[in-house]
DNA sequence: AAGTGAAGCAACCGCGGCGTT
DNA sequence: CAACGCCGCGGTTGCTTCACT
C-alpha cells in the first residue's frame, strides 16, 4: 500500500518505498547512525530526499516501532494525552515510544476522533457536546476546523466567555505555546499524574476506572463554568502545580509579560 | 460478482523554529 | 542582526483494503 512511484525533475524518487530501499537505509543507519539527513540518501545509495528518508526511518524502519492495531490501553492513553496536549502528536508520541507520531495522528483522525464524536464528546475540547454545540472551555483548545490552512496552535484558542479568569487562562495557553521549554515541564508534571496516561504499566482495572470516570462526566449535568469559574488564585495555584512558568512572568494584575 | 463508500495506512507538503553564516 | 538552510512537526492527500449492498 502507498503512493505510486514517480520522479522529481531533479531525479529524486518519490512515492512508495521498495524493500531494497528499506534495506539500504537500514544498513546505512546501522553502520553510521542517524546523522545529516541531507547527505544520507547519497551516501546510502538512495535516490530519495533526506526528508523522505527521515520519515521512512522514524515511522516505519526504526527499531522497536510497533505496527498494527492499537490496544484499548493505548487508545485511552492517546485520548488522555490529547485532552492535555492537543494536536501535539510528537509530544504524545514521546510518551508512547513504540508508536510514531504519524501512526498516532492517523489513528486519531481515522478512528478515535470519530468515536468520541459518536459518543457525544467534542474531540477538540474533550467536553460533552450540548445542543450540537461543543462547550468551549478548553485549556489548550484549537478551533474545530477542517481547513488545511488552520494550523492548530494553542495560541489560536479562544474562550466563549469574557471573564477575567478565562482571559487569564487564554493568556496562559498562549504563553505555553510560545515557550517550548516550559511545555516540556508541563508534560513532565502532567504525566506524573497517573490519571493522564495509562500506557506506562497501567493495568486493565485502572483503564476501567478511567472509563467509568468518563461515563460519570458524560452522565452528569455538565457545569459549563467548571473551568471558567476558576478564580485567579485557583489558576495561580494550578500554574504553580504544573510549573508552567516562573511566577515573575505573571503579575498580579493579570497581565502576562514575556 | 460488481459497485461503492468508509476505514486505515503511508507518504508528501508547507510552515515555523532554530542554528549557522 | 538579517539571510539562509536544515530539521521537525502537523495537516493533508492518495492509495489500498474491507465491509456492505
Amino acid at each position: 500500500m502507498g503512493r505510486a512511484t514517480w520522479f522529481d525533475a531533479d531525479g529524486t524518487k518519490r512515492g512508495e518505498w521498495t524493500e531494497e530501499e528499506d534495506q539500504k537505509l537500514v544498513a546505512y543507519i546501522d553502520e553510521y547512525g542517524v546523522g545529516d539527513w541531507r547527505f544520507l540518501p547519497g551516501r546510502a545509495g538512495l535516490r530519495r530526499c533526506g526528508k523522505s528518508c527521515r520519515l521512512r526511518w522514524l515511522n516505519y524502519l526504526r527499531p522497536g516501532i510497533k505496527k498494527g492495531k492499537f490496544t484499548p490501553q493505548e487508545e485511552q492513553a492517546i485520548i488522555n494525552l490529547h485532552s492535555v496536549l492537543g494536536n501535539r502528536w510528537a509530544a504524545i508520541a514521546q510518551q508512547m515510544p513504540n508508536r510514531s507520531d504519524n501512526d498516532i495522528k492517523n489513528h486519531w483522525n481515522s478512528c478515535l476522533k470519530k468515536r468520541l464524536e459518536r459518543n457525544g464528546v467534542d474531540p477538540m475540547t474533550h467536553q460533552p457536546i450540548i445542543n450540537n454545540l461543543a462547550v468551549k472551555t478548553p485549556l489548550f483548545n484549537t478551533e474545530c476546523s477542517s481547513s488545511s490552512s488552520a494550523r492548530a496552535s494553542p495560541s489560536s484558542s479562544s474562550f466563549s466567555s469574557s471573564s477575567g479568569s478565562a482571559h487569564l487562562l487564554n493568556k496562559i495557553a498562549t504563553a505555553i505555546s510560545s515557550r517550548q521549554h516550559c511545555v516540556d515541564n508541563v508534560i513532565k508534571n502532567i504525566l506524573s499524574d497517573p490519571r493522564i496516561t495509562s500506557i506506562h504499566g497501567q493495568d486493565d482495572l485502572e483503564v476501567e476506572e478511567l472509563k467509568k470516570d468518563d461515563e460519570k462526566i458524560l452522565a452528569s449535568d455538565y457545569q459549563e463554568d467548571d473551568i471558567l469559574m476558576w478564580d485567579d488564585e485557583k489558576i495561580r495555584r494550578f500554574m504553580e502545580e504544573i510549573g508552567v512558568m516562573e511566577l515573575e512572568t505573571m503579575s498580579y494584575d493579570g497581565v502576562y509579560r514575556l
